[in-house]
RNA sequence: CGGGGUGUGGCGCAGACCGGUAGCGCGCAGCGUUUGGGACGCUGAAGUCAGAGGUUCAAGUCCUCUCACCCCGACCA
């Protein structure tokens, strides 16, 4: 047998660009940087996308779409903000073959554009909020690029809101992080830590930063999902004002978040094992595979019969489900091509269930025999293949959440820290009241970031890992991606 | 931009020191036998050897230049 995904242990980012090849999700493009999504890939991609926007559409939220061009002047607007992303923007400077007055950016993120369309639309507090969500492509001329966690281009969405108040917005803030978070615990399965981005981290232009931290099979940190609050600092570049009840002219509290194709990374790197890909039932494209088997001619027909019947009560059901009628493959190819492409439930109906009225299901997080359930009279089929589904989909949540607490520790002093990092690794937990020139320093000396503050904080008071000064604020740090 | 490496059928590679008919594995196509955990046999298609220039009777192989990609570093919402 041909070995075709590295183990994990052997060497992780290989194992990762491996998966993607053997599952068939994306493949590089001609151009550096960039990636072609596959179909498969994209379907995820689209799971992803239903299930954000069905929850921005319950939250108020409408979608709409601005300009890819940017005027450059836009984004000099806000200082900080052009500043955060001069070094990756993409610049057209020639159009219809003729030098351009002003170049244009190829948008790395809309606050500008937006922004600039927002003071046109709000003049009174009757406007307000204003709640949109774009679903786009960016471009950040990134130099170290991995498919899904880092491209030049990516798609993603982007909400984009304006408020009368600075409550108001602090809390739309939030209330999208948590949009956020329940999407990736209840769809993805992918256990997230909620937390404020340090100063150092925080997006250019923001005046705070939200993430949602996850841990990746090889312990490291990957950033899920943003929320800003922009407090009035874009409200200002772009004089995005309203006449108040009192008929004062007051500036707004704006926010944007994202999630991006990152996500489909995340969902690679937190539940794929040395097989392959493991998607949730909630987000895979394929949820059931039925693999019909038979030795004989006069089988075949019996077999295949059983497995369409099967296949359409399934479809009925709701179930999303492929019959894999391939000729040319054997079952034990099947079963082994499932896998990698991270399909959570089979059916294998051969012969002796065609006698039985039976079929077999096997389940995706549990390898081999362990994971078999023989014997499964057909009229009860659909029943238990939904109760399947969502024991897989708990499963998996379970089994990262486990991942991510055995691989987190909590450290008191520097010297621990430093070994944690380097032998250990995973998310470490310890008080922190260092500087911005602090955190640069561990990161220097360990590669590790300060990845959060998480939003759940200890009553007790502890001493800073690094300066040993009192401090009720407990950090994440971790080496990310 | 600095250091290292690689470019040969779709993919992975050998061939290069020592110049002389371009090969292997996988994949692909056809036919047959197979099919409860990655089947096998036979037949076949497919290569501007990254590009340009040079040396030579003869270049994948030697020389010069160029390009692309990968890894490490620097940089990084």
């Amino acid at each position: 047998m041909e070995r075709r995904i590295t183990p994990r242990q052997e060497d992780y980012s290989r194992w990762y660009l491996d998966v993607i090849r053997e599952a068939d999700l994306a493949e590089n493009a001609p151009v550096r940087g960039c990636m072609v999504i596959k179909p498969y890939g994209y379907r995820i991609w689209e799971g992803v996308r239903d299930g954000l926007d069905r929850r921005f559409r319950e939250t108020g939220h409408q979608n709409a779409y601005f300009p890819l061009f940017i005027p450059m002047s836009f984004l000099q607007k806000e200082a900080e903000h052009v500043e955060g992303f001069a070094p990756e923007l993409a610049v057209v400077t020639i159009g219809g073959g003729k030098e351009l007055e002003e170049p244009l950016v190829v948008r790395p993120t809309s606050e500008t554009i937006i922004g600039y369309m927002y003071s046109k639309w709000i003049q009174s507090y009757r406007d307000l909020p204003v709640l949109i969500n774009q679903w786009a492509n960016v471009v950040r001329w990134e130099l170290r690029t991995r498919p899904f966690l880092r491209t030049m281009e990516f798609l993603w969405q982007e909400g984009h809101t304006a408020h009368a108040t600075a409550e108001e917005a602090m809390e739309e803030t939030l209330r999208m992080l948590d949009v956020y978070a329940d999407f990736a615990i209840r769809d993805a399965a992918i256990p997230v830590i909620k937390g404020r981005k340090s100063d150092r981290e925080k997006f250019a232009g923001a005046v705070a930063s939200y993430t949602i931290e996850a841990m990746m099979g090889n312990g490291w940190a990957l950033q899920a999902g943003t929320s800003h609050y922009l407090g009035d600092n874009f409200a200002r570049a772009f004089d995005i004002k309203y006449l108040a009840p009192d008929n004062e002219v007051k500036y707004c509290h704006t926010t944007s978040w994202g999630m991006s194709t990152r996500m489909v990374g995340a969902i690679i790197m937190t539940h794929g094992d040395d097989q392959g890909l493991r998607l949730p039932p909630v987000l895979a494209p394929i949820q059931v595979v039925i693999v019909p088997i038979w030795r004989q001619e006069q089988e075949r027909a019996a077999v295949l019969g059983l497995a369409d019947q099967v296949r359409q009560m399934l479809a009925d059901g709701g179930v999303r489900v492929h019959l894999d009628a391939r000729e040319d493959q054997t079952p034990g190819f099947k079963f082994n091509d499932w896998e990698m492409r991270g399909v959570p439930v089979r059916i294998e109906i051969g012969p002796r269930d065609v006698q039985n009225n039976a079929i077999v299901l096997a389940r995706r997080d549990r390898p081999g025999r362990e994971g078999k359930i023989f014997g499964v009279p057909v009229p009860s089929a659909l029943e238990r293949v939904r109760e399947l589904l969502a024991e897989v989909q708990q499963g998996l949540l379970e089994q990262a959440t486990a991942f991510r607490e055995a691989n987190t520790h909590t450290v008191t002093d520097y010297e621990t820290f430093k070994e944690v990092i380097e032998e250990a690794g995973g998310f470490i937990r310890a008080y922190w009241a260092g500087t911005s020139e602090d955190e640069a320093r561990i990161q220097e000396e360990t590669k590790a970031t300060l990845r959060c503050f998480p939003l759940d904080q200890p009553e007790e008071e502890g001493r800073c890992f690094l300066t040993g000064a009192k401090t009720r604020q407990i950090a994440i740090f971790a080496r990310a991606y």
